[in-house]
DNA sequence: ACGTACATGTAAGGAGTTACATGATTTG
DNA sequence: CAAATCATGTAACTCCTTACATGTACGT
């Protein structure tokens, strides 16, 4: 349900064929809701079908450009205002808890693989920022988004070394 | 796959049915991942049949508690030793990309109501880490994903009070 | 006795992942 | 002309959600 969503919310911001969504998805939105081209490319279809988007463009190779319809955005507004689903998975804070299960040692080796990857994420979301000012709606939105990335990692890595001197002291 | 070892490594911590093994998702487990009584009973009955849980004591109601055996252990050890799936969904950090398509009261109300949100979990989270001192391994482990979830709803927090300060300067 | 919580199960459908599959255009 | 990237599609499988389904024990 979400997927769907994302996409007549991307799309609504600007046209883009099936496999700049799929970029996209990997650049930004893909942090909050990953997809891959085998989930994009149907639903697109059945977008289209239910009159959700339209074809604005074709390309070279086979390439179509969609945007979002009027209905397609009263879509996203009605979906916007329902209750998000909350629930969310994550494995690897999952692992943290049967973290007891190793030595101390290899316990610690997680803890500071996951610092190296929040560091790394946060360096890469913190040169995105820096790239332009924010100065649409479109695109002050976005830096909302940004921004609760950068901050969720930065929780993250002070987290993963907090919990590096816990681990420490189970020797 | 993660439903599987988060089984086997609860059931490794301490004995277990299927019932207290719901709650035991709802009150904890279940932040990081959220699971049914529908997917786990049907996982119990998988991992019972590969010996990698065993029961352990019969109580009223049909009641099967069960254990994690030695092999049951050594799978949650190696798993812990492979690369976390770093893909996280969030349904409500999808929808911030896209809060300009709302009037910014609307995206304001939405932000509050987030804000809410966390500062309620995060309450119910610091009574948790209150009740009791951890002493065991296996209580530092769970205290280390407490806290890791009482930091990332501070840094939630701390964003949904700038966003809505943000969202104030779109009108 | 009645309601709540305990306790387990299955089935259908939807969502997501991985693998299979193909071909055109651009860049070096 | 070779490699990388652009571009789209389908199929099988696994996982997750929701709904249907049933029965027992405990507390008041």
């Amino acid at each position: 349900m979400s997927l769907r969503h994302a996409l007549l919310g991307a799309l609504a911001a600007e046209h883009h064929t099936g496999y700049s969504l799929l970029k996209h998805f990997e650049q930004s939105l893909g942090y909050a809701w990953p997809a891959g081209h085998s989930q994009i490319y149907p639903e697109l279809a059945r977008l289209l079908e239910r009159g959700l988007i339209e074809q604005t463009a074709s390309g070279p190779r086979g390439a179509r450009t969609y945007a979002t319809t009027a209905a397609g955005v009263e879509e996203v507004r009605r979906w916007l205002r329902t209750e998000p689903d909350r629930r969310v998975r994550s494995d690897a804070a999952l692992r943290v808890f049967f973290l007891w299960l190793l030595p101390p040692d290899d316990a610690a080796a997680y803890l500071a693989a996951e610092r190296e990857r929040y560091l790394a994420l946060h360096a890469e979301l913190e040169r995105i920022r820096d790239e332009e000012e924010p100065e649409t709606p479109k695109q002050r939105a976005y830096r909302l988004a940004l921004v609760g990335g950068l901050l969720a990692l930065e929780a993250q890595i002070r987290w993963a070394e907090w919990a590096l001197e816990e681990v420490a002291t189970w020797r």
